[in-house]
DNA sequence: TAGATTGTTAATCGATTAACAATC
DNA sequence: TAGATTGTTAATCGATTAACAATC
């Protein structure tokens, strides 16, 4: 503990993405891998892949062997927070809203929605996906009872901010942000925007310059 | 033309942030910024949002009087392409699809889904959000016929791998990818992956962290 | 042993931040 | 004019890539 190198954000974003190849070779009977293997299929450098797995890795990797696929899976499910679950709040139950209730992949990323909240009260009290619509009105009562961290923002721009304040005032640990518009709390919450428009613009641009 | 500064990726991904924040801005009946006004209320420094701002403004900023934020609004919609609309086909008529379909938002960013397309033939011609959902059979002829550029793919993480390749042999140029599965074709087609996993893992980390 | 692939250390590349003169 | 804020140039910071000895 204590003098472990820091995980930088790319690297973050790509864990998920070596556990997902990872597993697809396990799934076709492959029991070892190289850095290089795998960054040939994901497009990025055998050192980058090498350095990140270095990273994380209980065990060293065996020259001229590679890696074992069944370890680096469970390092990787481990680091990734994926075996254990994290309970949640669904805010937001319109189309996106709905479709994250009835989406089953959450609990293999370690997330368990608990309930979802709405202020349409043709919405309250319906079961999707196997989740509970709550009314707003009973928000800060749950959070504060089941001791909630994470909530999963999925309301019209419109009311994010509102809604964003009140958890804030919960004290809600993270909001994990899919409204169009850009949350910053600093210190006091972690925010993850997840902003269409900025993907968006990304392949864009690249489109407009490639052709 | 040939020697403007190239635009970074992370500079993209702001523009949009930028160009929600100067909307509200000027509902507010605000007509000037300065880029510390700016930076302050999205979380990053002035120095940023000056050099941003600077790489694609056709005018300067005046010195003790900050931008015009009409003049911006106008800039960054137009780099960001908002201001003419590019064709679009949706595939994967599920939960997300269905969601995509029948939000209004894309057409403010400049994208106009022309068709949805399912293998499920119960969801074959019905009309969703106003878009009539098509079979899979016709995706070919469809985009050839209609020299479509973009596919917005939401098929299930089993089907990803297979419609990429369609698309590919049908010569798209763009795949923005929702579905969980990491795509990359170099330089063949631009593929933007919008991956949960990756953004949770960011949220997560910095969550274990902080508390 | 020989070949492949590792981990480590150094070099490069890219993005952000700092410093400051210019100017509305 | 004085103050605020700009644009530019230089310095720092962070991430990726390159080089290479170590080793299964």
């Amino acid at each position: 503990m204590g003098k472990e190198a820091a995980i930088t954000k790319p690297q973050l974003q790509r864990y998920p993405i070596y556990l997902k190849l990872l597993q697809e070779l396990k799934e076709e009977g492959v029991t070892r891998v190289s850095s290089s293997m795998i960054a040939c299929r994901l497009g990025n450098s055998e050192e980058q892949v090498r350095k990140d797995f270095q990273a994380i890795a209980h065990t060293q990797g065996k020259p001229g062997l590679g890696r074992d696929v069944s370890a680096m899976i469970a390092t990787l499910e481990e680091f990734l927070g994926y075996r254990d679950s994290t309970d949640a709040v669904l805010i937001g139950v319109g189309h996106l809203g709905d479709a994250f209730l009835r989406y089953e992949g959450f609990a293999a990323l370690g997330i368990d929605i608990r309930a979802g909240f709405d202020v349409d009260p043709s919405k309250v009290g319906q079961l999707i996906g196997g989740k509970r619509v709550l009314p707003m009105e009973e928000l800060e009562g749950f959070l504060t009872r089941t001791h909630t961290r994470l909530a999963i923002l999925t309301v019209p721009a419109s009311s994010a901010l509102e809604v964003a304040e009140r958890l804030k005032k919960c004290g809600i640990q993270g909001i994990w942000n899919f409204a169009p518009v850009h949350l910053d709390y600093g210190e006091d919450v972690i925010v993850e925007n997840v902003d269409l428009a900025s993907s968006l613009a990304i392949l864009s641009h690249q489109m407009k310059n490639q052709f």
